[in-house]
DNA sequence: TAGATTGTTAATCGATTAACAATC
DNA sequence: TAGATTGTTAATCGATTAACAATC
């Protein structure tokens, strides 16, 4: 029971292995080789086969995969063509940054309003985005169809508003706020944590800096 | 030999636990112990004194750590205070967000210039921000020093990109693009995938919402 | 001294990789 | 048939967790 499935590491090399598939030429019945995507990607070979057993039909040996099926199968898997409507919340340097960042709408997801408690905001428009009022912000998800928020608060606002999304029947949260947040289980709130990537940055360079020196 | 002294994990919670004690209150030699610090960031509390054991001298059995030691090991190890130049390659929908969002000034980043090959954007600028013509970005890196490179570019233009940064000395990247890149020994290519957290995001909810029919 | 908390050694767990069998 | 490529089973590796010894 709980069979969760698939691997998270798994789950989120998907999307790579998809942008790949559909950056290959798609004429027909051309196929690819699990070592191709496993070299074109930087990944070992077995864990490409692995991967990609989890979520589609099986490859022929000596041939490899079909692209359009594994294509197809990768899209149905991760649901693409199914649209997320989102809310943003803080609609500080970051939270402006994203809701003006039109990107996200190629996977899926629409940003449909922002909140923010700062009156000077509120009425305001954001690349066609209206910024409401924090406290309208219950009423709205009342009122709309909402599945995921977007935390872009200071940290110590996070849990208020993740509070608030919970309670608006909001089942998934990208949280952008530098705290760990609790949440009940079913909710999942993934943490996008770019602080940690530019210490990896920063720490490479250090270390990078002292072997130059011996 | 090759000890890369610290776990890649490790070091990508240490900010985590810098944040966390920027947020107590620092009243001299307050103290903290590591399962308030676990509790808090939702982390083992063995983990918790492993990471800290790998960056920081040791913690008092009974009482803990002195909040003021640890915050100033972190932050050392982690060289906050040394500032990082970069530049930002791709002034599209992303670059453009990440140009204008002045956060990670706080984190150490400084963004002095931005490049594209667009020839509209030429000239202009953004938050103070110079963008200049992708052919004068041999000539930039060699004139000014500059650390860190950031990819904001279409995958297909990535690689090449990347390969004009890391002939101008730089020795880490952060890379926005979906593809995987190659880089010689010694230059991190740190890449950040928004595509991986949204499809992690959009599969849970399309699990819950399978959990909900039944 | 007793108790709380640290640090370390051993066990567990999960993911990756290697070896090999299956098959077109 | 021979060879390339897949899929699977077993071994390895690294990180986390549990158990325990050390110490203030």
């Amino acid at each position: 029971m709980e069979q969760g499935g698939i691997s998270k590491l798994t789950l989120q090399r998907l999307p790579t292995y998809l942008a790949y598939l559909q950056s290959l030429p798609n004429d027909g019945g051309g196929t690819v080789s699990a070592s191709s995507i496993a070299s074109a990607l930087g990944l070992g070979e077995v864990q490409v086969r692995k991967d990609l057993a989890a979520v589609s039909v099986a490859g022929k040996p000596k041939v490899g995969y079909r692209i359009d099926e594994l294509r197809r199968d990768l899209e149905a898997f991760l649901g693409c063509g199914t649209r997320n409507r989102a809310v943003l919340v803080g609609v500080g340097n970051l939270g402006l940054a994203l809701l003006s960042y039109g990107g996200f709408a190629d996977y899926g997801l629409d940003i449909v309003a922002a909140f923010d408690k700062k009156s000077a905001l509120v009425g305001t428009t954001v690349d066609g985005k209206p910024v409401l009022s924090i406290e309208e912000l219950p009423a709205f998800l009342r009122r709309e169809r909402v599945s995921i928020g977007i935390l872009a608060v200071p940290g110590s606002a996070a849990q208020t508003c993740l509070n608030a999304l919970i309670q608006g029947g909001v089942k998934a949260v990208w949280n952008f706020a530098p705290v760990h947040l609790t949440a009940p289980k079913g909710v999942l709130v993934q943490r996008e944590n770019m602080a940690s990537s530019l210490a990896l940055l920063s720490y490479h360079l250090k270390v990078e800096e002292q072997k130059d020196l011996t």
